[in-house]
DNA sequence: ACCAGCTTTGAAACCGCTTTCAAGAAAGCA
DNA sequence: TGCTTTCTTGAAAGCGGTTTCAAAGCTGGT
């Protein structure tokens, strides 16, 4: 089956190519008889645009380039879909390259989007720095997604990772807990610190000493976080609540709890951070700060189509909210 | 900046457009000495080839299109990840459509991505039919995932639902249930089908009579498990055992039998569908059918390039393992 | 020294579409 | 009616590569 061109259409309809392309990019007017007769002619014929004759004519790509952290949680999945959501019915289409949190891997990912000439370009998550990204993708309109750039130059849509820590804990301050662990994440990862720091903020506003051997790490998976749970138990350590870095590790300290034979939220309440999807389907269902992964992605496809178009496009931190479900024990009204 | 062209290259090194393009693709021998001068300048210039104008004139896309279905369960979100995994560090590249599990909306997402003269095709789940298929993409390499089409002429890779769901069920039967009740997925979803059927072809064997009281419908998402334990319940049915057709169901059936003061797997014993990441966290543990779902898009992935490069594929329907946790009570041993 | 046969190379055609340019037609105005 | 202005339209020139074609340059055999 041979693929059928705008000369076809022109043929067919008795016009010249140049008339074809101007009914069906409507960018000037035309006779009515012809133009229908083109359209006529084009429908007729399954007329389908070679894309890299236009891009290349153009010099417009109608393509954004991704790039997405396989090697992450659920969470940055879902910010792929949302971009994909986003981007569904309009003209631009979506191309993936996966920057597998590894530096040197991204780097080169994105320097292959820009190879394709991506009319713009969603950056979910990673590495590269902030220099890095405006050598490569310099004047190439950028919005980065679940990251943020101490840079004002660059448009950002992320959750305030130090505000939502800051919120979890409190919530289980406020709740009458006292003895709080808290399982990190990825010891390098920007997120697990600043949760870090929203987690200290709030036992400092409460006038909480830190406990170090309330503190554990793990590496934002499942397994980490049942494998951190044992970590607490084994030392000994009082505690009634913990604040998990991630609703991953949560399902993870969840079932390591019960496996001590611990009640949640009875003996030891829980916090997460994301609320993917299955959290509220937990046993019980997680309380955990909620970031709109799947809103993020559909705003940041949104906003590089702004961008693109020339409007200028106001990077926001959104705040997490909490999200208040049944895994945290209120003290206080305890008999 | 500019972009470079080969021509910039060709008249740095003082050869011609057409040496140039010989030396970058290595297609015919030229005079060394030319061919570093044009490497040299290539490198120095930073020269990074227009792919719309190279596929343009080569017929080659070095793209691959990719059908997901975003409304679909995590399940198929894992295969897309698959595929994108499986797509890097080859020179190809994967675009995105979305086909919303909807009829029409997915037939213009693959027109699209046909228009974009992917060199390949990679069809996660879908509703389109074998011949809009093959009319849309004849002689473009195609694989279908999770999906199981009719036809010997389309190469697909899934696992067998109907052998998953009577092994499911065949799991429950071998620990002695014999009251054992089904929350089947989306009515017209060819997968609940299979599901279905497997159920019934293994309670058949055992000579179980199947008891429609028992027969509940959900649509894959985990608020529709966790009504349908309600409807269950309600109806009052005796049953020590449920299949739910996917791991979301059984998230919220689990939840459901929880606040029905029923234990798992002491009261009632559960086995899910597709294993996803939360599943062996659930509490307790989730026994299911695995289905490798982002392998099956890696292989996915692997196969259109296979098939690209002229290498015939043999198209294989996986068997679903199932996956043994704590979610089953076996009632033979029971005191 | 001469010619057949192979290799290297540049010119030019081509891929399918957009866009400029200029010409012809239609319309507006005096 | 005659002339300028505006619209509509086709021809043609790119966009940046790949590939065909034929000329030029070498090779070696006699």
């Amino acid at each position: 089956m041979k693929e059928i061109t705008i000369q076809d259409i022109a043929d067919a309809a008795n016009v010249s190519k140049s008339t074809v392309s101007r009914v069906l990019n409507n960018t000037v007017a035309v006779n009515k008889e012809k133009r229908e007769a083109v359209l006529e002619a084009a429908e007729r014929l399954g007329f389908e645009p070679n894309v890299f004759a236009r891009s290349l004519a153009s010099g417009k790509s109608m393509t954004i380039g991704v790039l997405t952290q396989l090697m992450g949680s659920p969470f940055y999945d879902t910010i792929s879909q949302g971009v994909i959501s986003g981007l569904s019915s309009t003209d631009y289409s979506a191309i993936f390259v996966d920057g597998q949190w590894e530096h040197d891997e991204e780097y080169n990912a994105i320097r292959a989007l820009v190879g394709r000439r991506v009319d713009g370009l969603v950056l979910i998550g990673g590495d590269v720095t902030s220099e890095e990204i405006a050598k490569v993708s310099s004047n190439l309109p950028t919005v980065i997604v679940a990251r943020q750039l101490p840079q004002e130059q660059h448009d950002c849509i992320f959750v305030d990772n130090v505000e939502g820590g800051e919120a979890a804990t409190r919530h289980l301050i406020e709740c009458g807990h006292k003895r709080i662990a808290i399982i990190r994440g990825l010891k390098h990862h920007q997120d697990s610190i600043d949760r870090y720091l929203g987690y200290q903020r709030a036992l400092n506003q409460a006038g909480i000493d830190l406990d170090e051997d309330l503190v554990v790490d793990g590496d934002f998976s499942a397994e980490s976080g049942l494998r951190a749970i044992q970590t607490l138990e084994t030392r000994g350590t009082p505690y009634t609540a913990v604040f998990v870095s991630n609703d991953q590790m949560a399902f993870g300290a969840r079932l390591a709890l019960n496996r001590a034979g611990k009640e949640v939220p009875a003996d030891v309440s829980i916090v997460g951070f994301d609320d993917q999807l299955e959290s509220s389907y937990m046993v019980p269902p997680l309380t955990t700060i909620r970031q709109p992964a799947r809103e993020m992605g559909e705003q940041a496809a949104k906003a590089v189509l702004a961008i693109i178009r020339g409007e200028a496009f106001k990077a926001k931190g959104l705040n997490g909210e909490l999200q208040l479900r049944e895994s945290v024990a209120n003290l206080n009204k305890a008999s």
